[in-house]
DNA sequence: CTGTTAGCGCATTCAA
DNA sequence: TTGAATGCGCTAACAG
């Protein structure tokens, strides 16, 4: 039988209040017991059990999420991911609350930050563009302390407490060494398409693909990153113009959104022989991928990271740490026959 | 606040006592105070607060994983990862026991599965050879109210609860075009190396392989599948042999064990210029990556497997069925830029 | 067939 | 600075 507070505070000769002053790290208990105690807690091997904890005081773990509203498919996604998140809540004993801001706006997730009560939430997930004025909001938050997580891009030089998502610099080298071997040792131009270069996964992602190309592919040359605002429409426009522009172009890396628009670029110039590598699987790439318009698809499995923010929120306001293990999200690549 | 048991028993006018028969499905109460007191937990959208029951009846789950023994580095991976369950048993209510095997002895694994008590094991995990012999055995253990999940391979036609592994034709699948692209219009021989045939995923890979292969890149032909039983210097052998055997032999596919083997069967040839793909991360094959003797590794993510082992047969010995989102285990393609 | 009562392991008043 | 007593939501004797 594991020991419980009771074998405790028989062995340290005090009582259950007592026992629990120490475990919980609260005031009122003389140097001499507090020692004596954890002596306890070390020669019994005691370990707490944090459901009849949580249970005992009935607690429930407050979490908000923000993202960025908008068509953008891919975020579109990752909220129906934290819905189905929150169905399960009575059994995780979480509360969860979605706040969607106008994408590329910092004032907005600056402002949701600020409006956030420390003694009602317990953890915060945010995606966010990386700019000084959230990391300066997050930090406000972090010494309230608000557990904070970023979701799929990070805020580097923030003081969150994880980052939910992939390496995005390995990402970009993982579909540069894809184009590089799917265009196998024909040479030309790879047009890369990005949203935002204030986001820090496109940055990232844009130099690990520079990177590779540079060091294993040197016939491939790099046309661009174009900046798109991750809208499909001017992504459609951008493709085309470049496409029309270039004869030499024989790949495309979109590195962020507005696959639809790509495709489109794409289907208007049958004429062209591509390889085309994009990221995330939502409904329209996972049929480009299908029919063959691309090669593969990079993606990110956002329902894992929505588990892990809440996994890893929660396990921080505990003060244990999270698995890192299970926690690292996994650069996967889709070709047509591994997709789920 | 959630409504509780005693809400339960207010509303329907009954003892708790009652209401817990009637929740936990116990006999001993008339149809219409059942009745009544199923209409109450609708009403009131009772949701069971399955710690607090876990808490009072002082469960644990008694879990037992079943594995091949012997040198194959993924089965030690994968014991390692049982291991590691085993140490957040305390927090999990898990009691895990590991049972190994010697490989390819179905009898042994009857044996071991004939041997497990009813009363005080809740579920078991095992990774076996699909045979009718085993297939009996664990639908024995069905029988007796035990749960089964099969690992890595399935049992296809046992009653098993779950399969936790990856489907293994898309895999092979897989790798048939990662492999057609790779040699990107060169034409000649893949040489095709199995472990055992007698292992559903073995089986299953070659022919999602070979299918891939025959409908996109006729230029493509297969050599084998040599059979080595997961054995590394057989492995090495087979290879160096057929190599030398046949010089119009461009990749090479081991969709099995014995990665060591192969390595240094490539490594004895260094004038050849092979495409390379194989399964399972392991120390060697990691290595082999990395230094470009293997083009691509196809892995499967064993301690998600056994995660998601504890977690289906833990969901299903409570009458709950899983989230099969989070309980898909995918079919990951590493390149040496996406390698965790 | 049904109800009363005493825990499970822990937290938290309220007194002392 | 410490302890006794009560309850979290649920289960399980034991009576009736």
């Amino acid at each position: 039988m594991r020991p419980t507070v009771h074998d405790i505070a028989a062995e340290a000769g005090v009582s259950l209040a007592t026992v629990d002053r120490v475990l919980n790290g609260r005031p009122g208990v003389r140097r001499q017991t507090v020692e004596r105690v954890e002596k306890a807690v070390h020669r019994l091997g005691y370990i707490r059990d944090l459901t009849a904890a949580n249970l005992a005081r009935r607690r429930i773990y407050p979490l908000v999420f923000i993202i960025p509203s908008g068509p953008n498919s891919f975020m579109r996604v990752l909220e129906a991911e934290i819905a189905s998140a929150m169905q399960r809540s009575p059994i995780d004993r979480t509360s969860i609350r979605i706040e969607t801001v106008p994408p590329f706006d910092p004032d907005a997730i600056v402002r949701v930050l600020d409006a956030i009560d420390p003694k009602t939430v317990t953890g915060v997930a945010l995606v966010a563009t990386d700019t000084e004025e959230i990391r300066a909001a997050v930090d406000r938050l972090i010494d309230q302390g608000v557990q904070v997580a970023t979701l799929v891009s990070d805020l580097p030089g923030s003081r969150r407490v994880h980052y939910c998502g992939i390496d995005n610099i390995a990402a970009g080298r993982t579909a540069g060494n894809l184009i590089g071997r799917f265009c196998a040792g024909r040479s030309g131009k790879v047009l890369v398409v990005a949203g935002s270069l204030k986001l820090s996964d496109h940055m990232d992602r844009a130099s690990g693909f520079a990177a590779v190309l540079e060091a294993e592919f040197p016939d491939l040359a790099i046309v661009g990153p174009v900046e798109t605002n991750d809208d499909a429409d001017t992504v459609g426009q951008a493709v085309g113009a470049a496409l029309d522009a270039d004869p030499a172009i024989v790949a495309i890396y979109n590195l962020g959104a507005g696959n639809r628009g790509l495709i489109e670029g794409i289907a208007a110039r049958p004429a062209r022989r591509l390889s085309v590598v994009a990221h995330e699987v939502t409904e329209h790439s996972r049929r480009a991928l299908a029919d063959g318009v691309f090669d593969a698809i990079i993606n990110q499995d956002c329902g894992h990271e929505v588990r892990s923010a809440i996994r890893v929120l929660k396990a921080h306001a505990d003060g244990l740490d999270p698995l890192s293990d299970q926690e690292r999200i996994r650069i996967d690549i889709f070709l047509k026959d591994n997709l789920p």
